[in-house]
DNA sequence: GAGCAACTATAGCCGCAACAATATTCCGTG
DNA sequence: CACGGAATATTGTTGCGGCTATAGTTGCTC
């Protein structure tokens, strides 16, 4: 029977990354749309409130994100409009500008965390006692270190975000 | 500080789980690539080819893929264009239509499957001794039966497929 | 058996994001 | 200093997919 291919444990493994993020992910879409965010400028919001001067390069902003250029530019111009966040020229390179954090997209971020860890806490981490968090924790950091997606998509351990604008700054 | 509220374990679980998914569906899309599949279309021909007859009602493919009802249609569209797929009307219900793996779709499939769990063991499974890999996707498979996206997204565990399929026969 | 609500697939419309092309700026080389 | 290649941000184009509306079908109720 070729049924078993589909049983087979490696397929089984990846259903359950992939299952548990989607069901993760459409959890926080929901409780980001209560505050008019998109998941995308939620992670923008986060990266520019982490970096240092609360700005960030548009091509750094991109790295960090799952974004390319271009579509940075466009989310960028979207929570412009929003009053999230501002443009802001680069003094030392005039091909640079920053993308700055408003104190409306700090106030923003500020009213979804709160709602956003408990999320977290209620559907991932409080759903495993401590051993076993730990354990899934250490294995998924393994797989994620192996498949190095920190390097082009940006990490989000507190590390490599200011590396990255120390970099470039 | 702020800067804390971003090193929030919390906050960082949910980061190994996306940067380990995003990674390794980054893997997997590079490889369908090479065999002119799309992820959601290899997802499709997976789970027709799982189901009895290697056909499933349009509605029933919605609800087992992270596809809407209308995605699927031109999913369907697609693929039939592209000869992995057909349609064919359902007996029993006028409104219903299969869709049906071809020979195409299944040879298509089976030209991808080998390296696609080959890419699953080098940047997953095989990145954990068997220990760690029962404990990470112990956590994992409690993460996804809490935020159930089985019952809506469809499940990558056998038993549910089925099901699925029978309830709607 | 007529009417009505639910279901099924599809098409119209829209937003999002990637890719490619473009304009501007920077920097190393001669 | 002039030139050429790299880097940066943006815009045009394209394709995908969700939401809503729609047409056809079914089955339940009276």
């Amino acid at each position: 029977m070729d049924q078993n291919v589909f049983d087979d444990p490696r397929i089984t493994a990846v259903g359950l990354l992939v299952e548990a993020h989607a069901g993760l992910s459409a959890r926080f879409a929901a409780q980001f749309d209560e505050h008019d965010l998109s998941p995308v400028e939620f992670e923008v919001l986060m990266r520019l409130a982490r970096s240092p001067g609360n700005q960030l390069r548009m091509t750094d902003l991109a790295a960090q994100t799952s974004l390319s250029t271009s579509g940075v530019t466009r989310v960028v111009d979207r929570m412009e409009r929003d009053g999230l966040l501002c443009r802001r020229a680069c003094p030392s390179d005039r091909r640079s500008s920053y993308a700055v954090v408003t104190r409306t997209g700090l106030d923003r971020l500020d009213a979804v965390l709160p709602g956003h860890l408990r999320i977290i806490e209620d559907w991932f981490t409080g759903q495993l006692d401590a051993a076993a968090l730990r354990a899934t924790l250490d294995g998924l950091r393994r797989v994620r270190d192996a498949v190095h997606p920190g390097a082009t998509a940006g990490s989000t351990d507190p590390a490599p975000a200011d590396e990255t604008a120390a970099t470039r700054g």
